[in-house]
Order: structure tokens, then sequence, then C-alpha cells
DNA sequence: TGCGTTCTCTGAAGCGCTTAAGACATTCTG
DNA sequence: CAGAATGTCTTAAGCGCTTCAGAGAACGCA
């Protein structure tokens, strides 16, 4: 009819149209109840034939208070946070927990300070926040607080107020390094992932290392450091990796490996590392578990895909995402957030450890 | 002051509080130039006492009408996508393109009909829609244009209207082909992704998988299939792999190879398929390229990692996802769509293919 | 028949913000 | 010093929807 590109419909639109008012128009599409069947098809064949798809997700926001999606707030970029099969297991988990409610997730990736901007947290389109592991301090966390968004924590220091999930990091961590002292071993490396906020790379004292903005960061390496201590076993080199590249790992690892006493065991602060670490012994031909023993943390997949198989920390990773995405649903519920909850970890032995060579 | 929990302080409170308008304080946080440094620090001042934050998102959103979220649409799930490299490369740069314009992602996982639900897709706050490799005539496909929501595609057939981005698949399989034809190979097997929104799996003929519901999937195998038959090679083999496992891609490959006669190609559609036939291979001692050569399709990094390093069909996801975000920006600044572009694929030869045995 | 229910539908007040247009005062031009 | 230009702030009209509190009509029961 109208020649010109109109805009878009609206429910008034509708509600014209049919000759009703609006709120019947809304109740057709949210409330199919309230009012009788032949009157809402009719509104719903008026809608199609104005080509009305349905209520304005933003406006019907505004009006409930509700968007129908959840901030998960990262560290790193997307693609260094997913090429971490850790994350991509919990946050699918997550996903699929808030899902079922109809909660989506908003990606919001970092920035320079260990998390994303605080003008994107400020502006985002969400009913709740989800922290995975940022640093310390990050602004990110304040924009939080300062929207009263609610909050959940996932392996991160405890937020008052928020709901918290996190690993026994420094549990399993004090399991890697006992394995490894049993087995015999003296001579240590530690692989780290990226400590600070901004990235450095290079090798570093355990006194550095344990000032990392990460948590998870800090109590792995406590773990490691305070139990090959209670064995004697002290000075242990630490080399950190800058970004989350496997070529920067397996260069760090080899750095660890070249030293002048090279180590018998590296303790890796994840799978991901353990395996680039593993790819630095096989090309300087270093045999594993026989002249060298790794441990990963984690126990994501490709974990036991390795060859040799590695063997690591597991952590249930389905079942932290799926828990955090729990808390999630209780806190959007009204609810006040429970005790923050530790899960435990496991140590899981396989191939890439074993007695100290000679 | 007030001993009850206050509701959420809003623009006017501020604004009363200060004794100046709303569209001052607005002004304040909006457009510093429009009022005196003076009173806009007054108004700052008086927002942080109040605990106000800044304007809200939604209503802000319905006001401007411009959301600042892209919907992210996919197949899968958010883990199995994300295991998938090829994606969260593409995912990462097309993130970081439209991050420049304030944009973020919102994930909106697949369901059961080759696409996140249409309900889903509706009520999405987002300015636009990405449809990342979606099957054919997906529900979420309506529900975006029944919205009116811009749209870009990713390896996906053309939609009148939607800017859109894609690979030569053909192309790239045509060259894959053609290279183990040239190694003098006769006896092939094709190992290819998921091809119908129903998981199922198993063997299928070339003409069954001709039907898949995915461009990219149909694209590759008919590159094998013409190429091959162009040589005189007929009846290839297909194994579909259900799902998104290594497991179950181990397993399928594994089909192939204890067939009769043995092929000694395989042609895998993508790289994550091509590891697992490696892996396949490995388990029955045979022997990567002497006895079976292995072609990839992505070139992924972890296709360089492998041993031997795959030959594969390169493909420059960077690039795609970065001009799949340049074309988001373009629409939303209210330009046409370009014609569709197609990304060129080059054939990567490494260890994983060699002459055809005797 | 009278009165309380139930069923349908409407009126109107928000939800919290942006922005065009304009009022008023001050500062610049020549 | 008149008139234009500029700077500062306000008024008011939206953005599109939800939902509480009814208004009427139709129905059930005794």
């Amino acid at each position: 009819m109208a020649s010109t590109r109109r805009r878009h419909p609206t429910l008034d639109d509708v509600a014209d149209e049919v000759g009703v008012s609006r709120t019947t128009v809304s109740n057709a599409f949210n409330r199919p109840d309230q009012l009788s069947t032949a009157l809402r098809e009719e509104v719903l064949r008026a809608a199609k034939r104005l080509g009305y798809a349905g209520p304005d997700p933003v406006a019907r926001s505004l009006a409930t208070r509700r968007v129908g999606a959840i901030a998960f707030m990262l560290d790193t970029g997307v693609s260094a946070a997913f090429s971490d099969p850790a994350l991509s297991i919990t946050l699918d988990a997550l996903a699929a927990e808030v899902d079922r409610e109809g909660h989506a997730l908003l990606l919001l990736p970092g920035g320079d300070h260990g998390g994303p901007p605080a003008d994107r947290v400020l502006n985002a389109q969400a009913d709740l926040a989800v922290a995975y592991s940022l640093a310390d301090g990050a602004p990110a966390l304040r924009a939080v607080r300062d929207r009263s968004l609610p909050l959940v924590v996932i392996d991160q220091p405890y937020v008052p107020g928020a709901a918290r999930v996190s690993t026994d990091d420094r549990g399993g961590a004090v399991a890697a390094a006992r394995h490894l002292l049993d087995l015999g071993h003296r001579r240590f490396g530690i692989l780290s992932a990226q400590c600070l906020s901004e990235p450095r790379g290079g090798p570093m004292t355990a006194e550095e290392a344990a000032k990392s903005m990460f948590r998870d960061n800090r109590e792995r390496l406590t773990g490691y450091v305070d139990t090959l201590a209670t064995a004697g076993v002290t000075g242990v080199p630490v080399w950190e990796t800058s970004g989350t590249s496997r070529e920067q790992a397996q260069q760090a690892a080899g750095k660890l490996l070249d030293a002048d006493r090279r180590p018998t065991a590296l303790l890796c602060m994840s799978d991901e590392l353990a395996l680039s670490a593993l790819a630095a012994a096989r090309q300087r031909g270093l045999s594993v578990p026989d002249e060298l023993s790794v441990v990963g943390f984690d126990d994501t997949p490709p974990a036991s895909w390795a060859e040799p198989a590695l063997t690591t920390v597991r952590q249930d990773l389905q079942r932290k995402g799926r828990l955090a995405g729990e808390l999630a649903l209780r806190l959007l519920a009204g609810r006040k957030a429970p005790p923050p909850v530790t899960l435990p970890v496991e140590l899981v032995v396989r191939g890439s450890t074993g007695p100290a060579p000679d």
C-alpha cells in the first residue's frame, strides 16, 4: 500500500489494524490465555500481514527489566581463550545451563588490564556477569559492582556478595609435585602461564611468580614450590610464557630444558603448556618419561591423546561450568549467593611421568 | 540516609540532586561539550554520591535504536564449536574487528535444526546477525529476515540482501584430490563432517552426501568426487562422523581403514578429522605417508604440529573473520551489502601425503 | 431474579533514556 | 552599540513495550 519504505511496525500498528488495544496485542504474543483464541489468531494474522515479527526485544527488556543475556568476561581475546579447551568446556556447560532459562552469553573479551574494559561492562546488555579468571583488581570487576550487577566468579578470589566456584588449584599442584618427588625427582622446572596483566615472558623467581595477578596461577605455583620445599628442593626455576601460542610455550619450555643442570621433571600450569613441553622435549631428542617427566594441569581431552599421554591434574570442567550456570540462575532468581564452592581435583597418572633418571 | 533498600538511581534522581534538568545529566555523560566543565563535574560527583553508574544500557538502546551487540549464530554448541580452531580463529578476528566500533558478540549456539532456535533469534538483543555455516533453511535465518536484521553469512549459500563471505571450498577440494591423484593414488576414502541436521554418522554414498544441508560440506564433497571421477575413480566410500568428538572421528576413520580394499589415501573435510585419521592410522600401525596418505582442510595451527605434519588446504581464517567484521560494520553504517566475496585457498603439501604404495 | 464469578478486553502509568528545538544570557563583530 | 554568533541549559516528545487495575458482558448458582 504505502509506497515508501516505512519504519518497522510496532505493537500499536498491529493494534490499529485489528482495532483492539495495544494490551491485547501484547497479550496475544505473551499471554495467550488472556484473550479468546479467535481474536488471538486474528491478531497474529494481522501481525504477519504487517510484517511484525513480535515485540521488540529492547523495549521489552526495558519494561520487564530483564535482558536474557549473561555477560561472560574474559581476560584474553576470544581466540586465545577458546584455544584453551579448559575454557571452552567450562563455557559450554555454563551456556547449556543458563540456556534453560533462555539466557544467551554475551562475550566480553579482555582488554589490557586483565579483563574487559570498564566501559564495555557498563554498557553491556546483560542481567548478570560471570568473571572467568580475571586479574585481581580488574576494572571490569569494579564496573560490575558499580552497576550492581549480580556476579558469579570462576577461579578467582572471593568478591563480597558474588557467587563463587573455584578449583582446588593448590591441592592439585601439591599432588603433582609430590608425585614427582615420590618418583625420585629432585631437579625441577616450572612452566607458568602469563602471570601479570602485562605480557612479559621469561624467567622469574618464585617470589615474583607468587605475585601473579591471577589467582589460579598463584595457587598452583604455591602448591608446587611449597611442596618441593618440604623435600628440601628450593630455587626452582620458573619460566613464564607470554601470550598463549603454542610456539611461545614451546620456546619457554626449551629454555628450561636447555639450562645448565637440566631438570628431570617439568611442572606445567596447564595441559596446553605441558603439551608444548612435550614438543620441546621431542625436538631435543629427550625421551619422555625416561629422561624427562612432564605433568600438566586440567586433564583436557588432548592430554590423553598425547604420546605419551599426559600425567595431569584432573578437574571436572563440565561440572564447574554447570555449577557456575546454576549459581547464575540462582542469583537471577533473586536468591542470595551460597557459600563459595571449591571443586576437588585428582591426580591422573599416565605415561608422561616416570622415575627420575640416575 | 534512606534505611530501606532503594531502587536503582536514575538520571532523574541525579538531576534532582543537582537541581538541573534530566537532559543536562544525560549530556554530562554523553556529550561533555554541551555543558560547562564545572557543572559537568558537579553532576558526575552527584552521580557517584548516589551510586549512579551511568545511563542504563537497555533504556539507552531503546532511545538510540542501537544495542552494541552482534548475534553470532552457530550450528553447534559452544564447546563443539570452539574445539574447532577454524571457528575460534575466525570468530576472534571478527570480534576484534567489530570491537572497534564498540560491538560485543552475543553467542547463539545451535539447537536441533542446524542453527539456533528461532525464538532465541527473535529475542536476541543485537543490531545485526552473523550466520556461521548454518544448515540450509535453518529457522534462525527466517527469524533474522522476519526481524529484518542486517545479516552477514559466512560459508553459506547466498541470502538476498545479506553480505556474504565464503571460501573456495570446492577449489580446495579439487586441489587436494588432484594432488593425491598425481601421487598415483587410486583407492580413496572420504571422511566427512556431519552432513545433516540430525546427527547420524556412518557410511553414506556420494549422492547422499551431496544432499548435505551444509554448503561447505557439499562443496568440498563435490570437489573431491568430481575430481576423482575425472580420473575414473568412482564409488568412493564416504563416512560421516556424527558429533564433533575426536573419538567419534577416529572411529569413523577406522571404519574406512578397515574396509576390504583399504584406501591408500584419505580426504578429510577438516584438519580435525584428518588428525583423528592420523590417530586411527597410528593405532593400526599404518605408516603415514608410506602406507597411507592423509589430507586435511583449513590449515589450522594443529595441522602443522602433527607428526607427520598435515598436508592440507589452507584458508586464511583470520582474513575471513576480519572481512566478515568489516561487512558487519558496513551494514551497520547503513550501507548496502557488496557483492559476495569468495576467499581463495591454497594447497599446502607437508608430510602426511606421499606416493601411492605399489 | 439477584449476586458473585469468570472471561475478555481496555486505560493508563510506567520502564530510563536521547535528542530536536528553543529560551536566555553572554560574547563576539564591525 | 546593534545584531549576530556562541554557549548553557530546559522543555517535551518520543523509543516500544508490559502490566496493574479495572470496565462490561456473559455466565453460574440458589
